[in-house]
DNA sequence: TATTGACCCTCACGTTACGTCAGGGTTTAT
DNA sequence: ATAAACCCTGACGTAACGTGAGGGTCAATA
């Protein structure tokens, strides 16, 4: 009725050690062993795995993660709440590299380059420990709190439409674009057109 | 007319002990050294940073990076145009992964489990090794390329059209939910409300 | 029932990407 | 000319595992 480490690994698609380090550090041990000394893994501890990988890819560190989950008042549901709400903001960090990344290549093929505080304000943007400070600081106080998240969503509503335009390019002009065989000068263009092939078919 | 290592690590938002590592194991030294023997970094340097930033927010491995970019075929606007793709599949990822919390939230509510492989199918999905292997084995074979770049996106022309519908609901809605105070238990809600404070408020 | 291959266990040392002093020159501003 | 603010090169510390080493366990099979 259990899961063994090799299957728990397999299901999550992490290594055996990285189990075998979390129950180490006394971040996520089996809920039982077997005689012989087997872990067991419950049902109950794919979801508390499930979290810890979530906070993992958002870039907690495993100690701030133990701290966290073992909290007393700890909610599953309020934790996957405040996890979506990161990856929000972590999809969003993207398109504003993916922005950058665009002006880069526009500055590059136009021999004006970037100014420099341009090329990495998009970098470092997304802390974790802005997130570990939010809760720790509870600050109850609603106007601080909009401030606060204003300051960390930013320029959020320009980037999601952003976005949304660009989303809306592809749902309705993939197909167009291949088949016309238009050149592939545009980044968006090179995305629709899945032609990696082209641009690093040289390397090594 | 060049820049200190301090200057360099403000700028782009990294320490100066990683600058001086980057010039330890060879992957960005400065292009200059004042007579007494100080770091000066050219605004050549600064677009060279950039993309080792990128590529290491990609997850690529130091080494990897310097493989790359040392590489005689290496070209920053081929690097730059694959790094604005996967950012892309990046960014599809992490809907995925907005996805599964959804749905964990639903099975968490309603009380009806998720499949363990549902829960966890998210995870490990971009592994940037695959990138290296895409330029490494020259699948030069249209037919090849395209089965590989359809299993490399995925599901993601669903995912974009969700997204551009969830960006909709924001851009159009904030500020009616937020007025019309509503119950905050779709996380989506949470997220337009930017209620992360309800969700965290007794942690610690 | 004996064996073999696929797992599992616990040390324990290695690796990556920096963090963090330590000890000592350099540059700039007053 | 003297402190404050930087810069340099070691060199050891840390986090999150990777990678065997040496040795039990379990399920199928001969």
């Amino acid at each position: 009725m259990g899961y063994t480490v090799g299957e728990v690994a397999k299901l999550a698609g992490v290594s055996v050690r990285t189990l075998h380090h979390y129950d180490e550090i006394g971040l996520l041990g089996p809920s039982e062993r077997s005689g012989a000394g087997y872990r067991i893994y419950t049902d109950d501890d794919f979801l508390t795995l499930q979290q810890v990988l979530f906070f993992r890819e958002l870039g907690f560190a495993l100690e701030d993660i133990r701290r966290l989950m073992h909290d007393p008042g700890f909610d599953r549901a309020e934790a996957l709440r405040l996890q979506h709400r990161m990856l929000a903001d972590k999809a969003t960090q993207l398109m504003k590299m993916m922005d950058a990344v665009e002006r880069t290549l526009d500055g590059i093929e136009k021999g004006t380059p970037m100014a420099k505080d341009d090329m990495f304000g998009v970098f470092g943007e997304f802390d974790p420990k802005e997130y570990e400070a939010e809760a720790r600081e509870r600050w109850g106080e609603t106007d601080a709190y909009k401030e606060s998240a204003r300051r960390t969503r930013g320029y959020s509503k320009d980037d999601w439409a952003r976005f949304k335009a660009e989303s809306e390019k592809i749902n309705a002009g993939t197909a167009a674009l291949m088949d016309s065989g238009v050149p592939a000068v545009d980044p968006r263009a090179m995305d629709l057109a899945e032609a990696a092939r082209l641009q690093i078919d040289h390397w090594f």
